[in-house]
RNA sequence: GGAGGGGUUCCCGAGUGGUCAAAGGGGUCGGGCUGUAAACCCGAUGGCUCAGCCUUCGGAGGUUCGAAUCCUCCCCCCUCCA
């Protein structure tokens, strides 16, 4: 745990972040924490049904451990209750209400991932269906009297829509004040979230005080880009590094984002001070460091985070022993076919190479599938004679076939 | 309740009777250049027992030698008025 002053652990927080509001209150806060003994309780909410984190939610989880690193105490809010109502962004496609089973499946799947972050001493996993079940809807439409609809209306998304005459479901209006009222039921010191749920947290101040507590500072972290460098990272874009991916995966994705996006991932995502990143930059720039090195060094600080130093280690020598030495690498998929000439198309399909015959037809038209020390294969058939033939698809497939 | 606009291949979006597995863009994949970086250039992009066949244009029927395109019914989305 790192003992610092007040002052120190406001700096130690801003990294990497966008908005505090306000940063006096956290000082303030802070300082009361030191000196009463009471760790602040910082909140921040999870959707329950993406339980498959990958970097882009780290960002905020690195965030939540920084906290935990100076003492204080991280609620992780499940947004069970809320999940069931609906998506708050508007252009949902209708979610089917999870089970009580599957919340709690998710939960679990959460727990395993989130860990690799947090500290599990000072993390308390919460449901907000705790106490969002038990109001009452005369408890329910007291909170809706705290706040109007103008209010409501200058959330920019909902203010653009309103204008434009898109339409706003009813319920899409009362998700902030529930997850205001979250913050209620947590009395939240502070609550971390993407710079996307601004409003929503200025929301959760409001209600506080409204209901007499002291409204929480929030605090904005940023979209990570994914690996593309330009959309956010997400799973269903695929520009994303999943936080459970093997360390020769991650190390290989990380190996390719864009050096622009590499300065960032230093900032957001390892501990690296900023006036080393800054330093690092300048040689960049001035040509006295290698990008790639540079870029390497990246990787490897990220997959120890998840896996090992000796894994992070060991996925760089092999990334340069494929790529850069051009060796074949050490695990690759086998399979055992019989002597005699062989539909390559088949082959690959079958052994789960390619997704289709087609796919595999395309690749060997464009010469992308080659003998490993050899040419590309021009030819759909192909002759095995009993022994080893090492095979290449592409830049990032391999795999050996082996003759009996 | 009334009026109108829509649902096309992974996405956006053309296409209004054959020349349509369907323009164009995005994405993705492959090749080139590199540092498996970005940018850029070129190419590919439904499936299969692959010079042929099968499936696709919200769904089900129908007209026709022939439909994504025409007709009928149904489902869904959106906007405006009330």
């Amino acid at each position: 745990m790192k003992k610092l002053s007040p002052e120190e652990a406001l700096e130690y927080l801003r990294r990497g972040t966008v908005d505090m509001v306000e940063e006096k209150e956290l000082l303030g806060k802070l300082k009361r924490a030191q000196e009463t003994g009471t760790p602040l309780r910082i909140k921040a909410g999870f959707d329950p049904t993406a339980p498959d984190l990958h970097l882009g939610h780290t960002v905020l989880l690195r965030k939540m451990r920084h906290f935990q690193d100076l003492g204080h105490e991280v609620y992780f809010l499940i947004g069970d209750f809320t999940a069931r109502i609906g998506d708050p962004s508007g252009r949902s496609e209708t979610r089917p209400p999870l089970t009580r089973e599957q919340v709690e499946e998710n939960a679990k799947t959460y727990a395993e991932q989130v860990f690799k972050i947090l500290d599990p001493e000072r993390t308390k996993v919460v449901f907000n269906s705790e106490w969002m079940s038990k109001l009452t809807a005369e408890d329910f439409i007291r909170l809706c009297a705290k706040y109007t609809v103008a209010r409501m209306l200058e959330r920019d998304d909902f203010k653009k829509r309103f204008e434009t005459h898109r339409p706003i479901a009813i319920h899409e209006l009362i998700y902030p004040l529930i997850q205001a009222y979250d913050s209620v039921a947590l009395k939240a010191d502070v609550e971390l979230g993407g710079t996307d749920q601004l409003f929503n947290l200025l929301v959760g101040r409001e209600i506080q005080r409204e209901y007499g507590q002291e409204p929480q500072v929030i605090i904005t972290v940023p979209i990570l880009e994914g690996l593309d460098g330009v959309q956010k990272m997400s799973k269903s874009l695929g520009n994303y590094v999943g936080i459970m991916e093997p360390p020769q995966e991650m190390f290989g994705k990380l190996m390719s984002i864009s050096d622009d996006l590499m300065w960032r991932y230093y900032e957001l995502l390892t501990d690296i001070p900023l006036d080393e990143v800054e330093r690092l930059k300048q040689a960049v720039a001035e040509g006295r460091e290698h990008p790639k090195e540079v870029k390497k060094r990246l990787a490897m600080l990220i997959v120890a985070q998840f896996h090992s130093e000796a894994a992070a280690r060991e996925a760089a020598e092999e990334f340069e022993r494929v790529f850069a030495r051009k060796e074949i690498p050490k695990d690759i998929p086998e399979v055992e076919v019989s002597p005699g000439v062989i539909w390559l198309p088949q082959l690959l399909k079958e052994k789960g190479f390619t997704k289709s015959t087609s796919e595999a037809k395309r690749l060997i038209t464009q010469g992308a599938v080659k003998l490993m020390d050899g040419e590309a294969l021009r030819d759909e058939n192909f002759e095995f004679r009993p022994g080893e033939y090492y095979f290449r698809i592409g830049k990032k497939r391999f795999f050996k076939v082996k003759v009996k």
